[in-house]
DNA sequence: CGGTTCTCTTGACTGAGTCAAGACAACGAC
DNA sequence: GTCGTTGTCTTGACTCAGTCAAGAGAACCG
């Protein structure tokens, strides 16, 4: 890491906090987190922690570009500190496992939708549905996050 | 409409009731609407028809193949009876409008994720994030229901 | 028409996330 | 160092989408 957490939130505006710090600290370590896993991790450096503190300093790192927030469906929105790369996610149907990719032809250009509605597109979300390699030979742990479905008509790969 | 909503429902294994065709009724004149939505307006065919009765309608139409679900990102999940064909969202960060978008570049080989990092990948699904016409050109209206957010470090189109 | 089975209605509940008020801590100035 | 300002965190109540469960009711089969 050449820039600290402390400088990284200063460049975004932010005032370095301790619970900032510990989000940080956990983002780094585990990527892809939800809140409550950051909750219980970063809680080990700072045990009064309150979830409404994470929801407030995942909204200003977000906010400060220092962290992206992913929605896969069904499931609560996990935090990354990846940002600014054309990067998407591969997400486990049965554990809900999430992976990262690199975009999928190298040029964004393969992602310009041929007919826009008139919309103005500033960007193109692209989310990998499938199985983990441990859910993929083993029968699928309680611990799924993502609700069965079905074929949800996307493209088959 | 070739076949009717009877006929599709029985080829899924599906009985016929009220409740059921009144929210194919209503999907057929509003994709993309969500369960509110469809609540509301089906009682226009269906009185005494419950939320919780469009929900099991809903997936047992999503498990049938006769719709498919989608849920933007901070938005509750919307329904559509395109189904089985590559198409893909366009969604309106600020009044949460979505527009149908046939697949980016025609073939799914484009979206084969260049390394898959061990999953079994079944489907690609596309979101295209931006502006609708109408938002474009006017001050966001309040019934905004996706919440604005910051660069989320997409592939810039 | 009658029985079986699936579906709908009713109502309580969960879980993620939001809102608001006041206490507290970080930063800048002196 | 300390003081004041301002941004941030804590606490707690709340909203909203969606789920679960039990019993009433309707669709389909014979």
């Amino acid at each position: 890491m050449e820039t600290t957490w402390e400088d990284q939130l200063r460049t975004a505006g932010l005032r370095v906090t301790r619970p900032r710090r510990a989000v940080l600290q956990v983002l780094a370590e585990r990527p892809h987190a939800d809140v409550d896993t950051i909750v219980t991790a970063a809680r080990v450096l700072h045990p009064s922690l309150s979830p409404q503190a994470v929801y407030g300093v995942l909204e200003a790192l977000v906010a400060g570009g220092l962290a992206r927030r992913i929605e896969p469906a069904g499931a609560p929105a996990l935090f990354e500190l990846r940002v600014g790369d054309n990067h998407h996610h591969l997400v486990c149907r049965s554990c809900g496992a999430v992976a990262d990719v690199d975009c999928a032809v190298g040029a964004a250009g393969c992602l310009t939708p041929s007919d826009t509605a008139g919309f103005v597109v500033d960007e193109a979300e692209v989310v990998f549905w499938g199985l983990c390699p441990a859910c993929r030979v083993q029968t699928p742990p309680e611990t799924a996050r993502v609700p069965e479905h079905h074929d949800r008509g996307g493209v088959r790969a």
